[in-house]
DNA sequence: GTGAAAGCGCTAACAT
DNA sequence: ATGTTAGCGCTTTCAC
């Protein structure tokens, strides 16, 4: 009860032996013999000796630990991520240090600054969305300390980065509303800070010139969040040349927007088709089901991780820059004709 | 670029001056001269110096690290409360390492062994659906690490608590049901193995009986997924006397059951009222919008972590076990009457 | 087969 | 005002 941790010391002075010859007997040196390690073992254990995760790290200058800097936990995607990068972590060993930036610069500043002097082995980090500036994580590369980024990219600095295969997730879906009969199809985005805004509307864009329809920025408004649906849509829905599907950014603006459209007296998707991105719990609870992109955020997860994994042990080979890519899937459910 | 970390030897080397010097300058302790102490902080800056903490924590035996063991992070629930704790122990400057059980028995006792060999200086827990054994809890009080169990908790262990108030929540919504008018209010509810699942059915018969209406058994199935809720929900809805209320567990299947019931050609709340219990992201996204408990996650996460910290710091005064209860508030959309 | 000693980076008690 | 030393727990080189 109430007992302080146990050190070799300790050991070595119950056993009345030296410090060094139980730190080997623990090790299971081929030098020792085996009647010490057995000894030393049987007390060891019978005493709960943790071997002291600080005082390893002093010596190797490293700890076994990861740094995640992650805009919002409470976020779907985020959350799978996240979760993904926790398994793998724990399946190699790795403990996992988290930090929130909140979609603020500052915060992610600070938390470069805690996680580095927290001296993890690597950092997994994405963008905040007010990020502008990003010396903070050229300083994270000039520690030696491997930086892999994830979704959120940066492209100004040279490191490992996994992404979501945006672009094509956008362009398939889009092709998809096409191919449903839809004509005049509306991008629901989101600002242009983002590198994955860009290549959504880039996708959607290019899908629309591959099947010969115009690209009409009056029906791509910045609409990220519902409180802005509530605004943009019901606008939309009133013009004369009304869309006849919406692709949304995510599946929250999505899900607003399907009540807009319903309490406009339109059906949802005879009239108009909606499609959302990210595949979160809220897919399954509109009404009609929403297709949408599943985002595969628990994959990426794993695979960001992996990937630092590996830079951290085979630290030497410095093989160029690794850029991985998740294929998204689009998931076809009730709310597309 | 690529410079190993410097540490106080470095810049002692650089200065011409003792190591312990540099130490008290950077302190800003009053015995060493401006001048020291100006050249020291300006090298100290100049190179970017960071104590390393792992060499600090050696030292006092603990680092500024809260470890946090949590059933699953994708769970609107359960990220609100990660993120509530991120929150504080940022705010505090602590770290957070968090281990995910995932519900079973064997990882949440293998995330106690890697906390305490971490030396976090406290640890933060909910429990797994199947952890019925708890010896890994009573360890980490052995060991003397300061435990706080958070939402799904253990009784047997005696130790700081912060729960939902799932009883009055309970309480609430089903007085609230009945006040608008309904008078056969179903119970989705989940297995007797957690503690808040019964809380929330005591608080359900409680208000029934309060108002003089029968507790019928045969209307409080387990539902606990939307798989159950695709078997139980039309079960119920073809009874010659049917609920004209359903009360779910969670959103997930208070989502799943409105579907349900306006498939059947029932108008929601009109002829049937439905309530969920968590206010998550789905709970706007329904048609009609949810009226939920909302469970407060985050603030129970804020709660507890601030529980924590305060016994680490007020690690003397050892008052008796807290128990803290985090009130539930019920958000009233357009589910019900 | 085992022990002694140095050192990882830092602090604090004890010099001077 | 500054320097010296010991020690936190552990590993590892060097001795015996």
């Amino acid at each position: 009860m109430g007992k302080k941790q146990i050190t070799l010391k300790d050991i070595a002075k119950a056993l009345d032996i030296s410090i060094s010859t139980v730190s080997r007997a623990l090790k299971d040196l081929p030098e020792i013999s085996e009647e010490t390690k057995i000894k030393v073992r049987k007390f060891a254990k019978e005493h709960k000796y943790k071997p002291n995760v600080l005082a390893l790290g002093l010596r190797t200058n490293t700890n076994n630990t990861i740094g995640i800097i992650i805009p919002e936990i409470v976020h779907y995607f985020f959350s799978s991520v996240l979760s993904g990068m926790q398994e793998e972590a724990e399946k190699e060993d790795y403990n996992i240090i988290i930090c929130q930036s909140n979609e603020d610069q500052l915060r992610e500043v600070k938390a470069t600054q805690i996680l580095l002097s927290a001296k993890v082995c690597g950092i997994l980090a994405s963008l905040s969305k007010t990020t502008t500036e990003f010396d903070h994580f050229q300083e994270v590369i000039d520690n030696d300390t491997p930086l892999v980024f994830f979704d959120r990219i940066c492209t100004g600095i040279n490191t490992d980065k996994v992404v979501v295969d945006d672009y094509n997730g956008s362009y398939n879906a889009t092709e998809y509303l096409i191919s449903t009969g839809c004509k005049r199809i509306a991008f629901l985005g989101a600002g242009p800070n983002l590198a994955i805004s860009n290549n959504r509307r880039m996708g959607y864009e290019d899908a629309l010139r591959k099947h010969g329809m115009p690209v009409d920025k009056t029906i791509m408004p910045i609409c990220d969040t519902i409180s802005l649906a509530k605004e943009v849509v019901p606008e939309l829905l009133l013009r004369t040349n009304r869309p006849d599907a919406f692709f949304a950014i995510n599946d929250e603006v999505a899900s607003s927007c399907i009540n807009i459209i319903k309490s406009f007296g339109y059906h949802v998707p005879q009239d108009i088709s909606v499609c959302g991105f990210t595949n979160g719990n809220i897919a399954e609870a509109t009404d009609p089901s929403l297709t949408t992109v599943d985002q595969r955020g628990h994959e990426l997860g794993t695979i960001a991780m992996e990937l630092l994994i590996g830079r951290l042990k085979g630290k030497e080979k410095k093989e160029g820059v690794v850029n991985k890519i998740i294929r998204t899937k689009l998931i076809v459910r009730e709310s597309t004709k």
